[in-house]
DNA sequence: AGCTTGTTTTAGAAAGATTCTAAGTCGAGG
DNA sequence: CCTCGACTTAGAATCTTTCTAAAACAAGCT
């Protein structure tokens, strides 16, 4: 069973846990939370930003920022974190799994991959560390980059 | 064979890679190879930076960072990027591997794992990526903190 | 000794992303 | 028409990392 869904169940899903915390769903919510369900291109703060500002002009960072915060809060978006560009975030399948990362452009895909199901149970075993998540990237140059000079973005 | 070794050889390893490209080893970046070589905590810059002062205490952030950077540059430290908090370095193992990171007091140990060795071939046969690196990390509490309040620092 | 050259180092400014703050807006219900 | 609580906003603040221009330094040469 693959864990990717169409956008509207994902919309569904996203908004029934929200409403579920006691929180209303804004027209400006609504409008992030669909293009998080839809899209398919891992997209930065600021990328979501933008496209929420085509349909509500009037949005401010600070709304995305606090929506990502509650969908994080309710396992509902799967954040990728990068020190010096901006976070990524993953709205169509938030539980952790594979991604392959473009280092030229910064393209990121999905890379369903093995995930021994037993990771977690022997990690935690060795550790004594209790584990709720993990991050497995891979890094390199996509098929596009291959083909271009270095650095030229 | 494991990729751990002892202190002395690994800051042999960084300033012989250093030297190769000629740069100059000079008394601070000596004591910080020095910490380095043989740190287990995966320390942030500014510990480093920390660390250095106490032998040199005029030294400043920039050459920290910039020492770093040729260090990351000859493939002789492993960086752990995140957004939110200061990046961490790894300079016993260069190469890519596994760690648990506490969400509570941020620690990051190692947890030598599996690593199939061929899911580089197998995800670049898949995507078209030419894979350079990964990143796999668990997240989770550990010990010390699965037994303190959580929030508390 | 005194130059010369190139690298290293420094303090501070600058850049970016994220978080915080205080005030303003909105809508449902009474 | 009011009230209350949640939401939104602009801008300030924070933090890490990078950049910049100038000063310090070391080694080799005359």
């Amino acid at each position: 069973m693959t864990q990717t869904m169409d956008a509207q169940s994902r919309y569904d899903e996203m908004t029934e846990s929200l409403v579920g915390r006691g929180v209303f769903i804004t027209p400006k919510r609504a409008k992030l939370l669909e293009i998080l369900a839809g899209a398919d291109s891992h997209p930065s703060v600021s990328e979501l930003h933008a496209q929420v500002q085509l349909r509500y002009p009037s949005t401010s960072l600070a709304t995305v920022y606090n929506t990502i915060e509650l969908l994080k809060e309710c396992g509902q978006v799967l954040e990728m974190e990068f020190s010096g560009a901006a976070n990524r975030y993953d709205g169509r399948r938030a539980a952790p799994h594979t991604h392959v990362v473009c280092l030229e452009c910064e393209r990121i895909e999905d890379a369903d991959e093995l995930e021994s199901d037993g990771a977690y149970a022997s990690i935690e075993e060795r550790t004594g560390y209790d584990i709720t998540s993990h991050r497995l990237d891979y890094f390199g140059a996509c098929p596009g980059c291959q083909t271009r000079e270095p650095g030229a973005h």
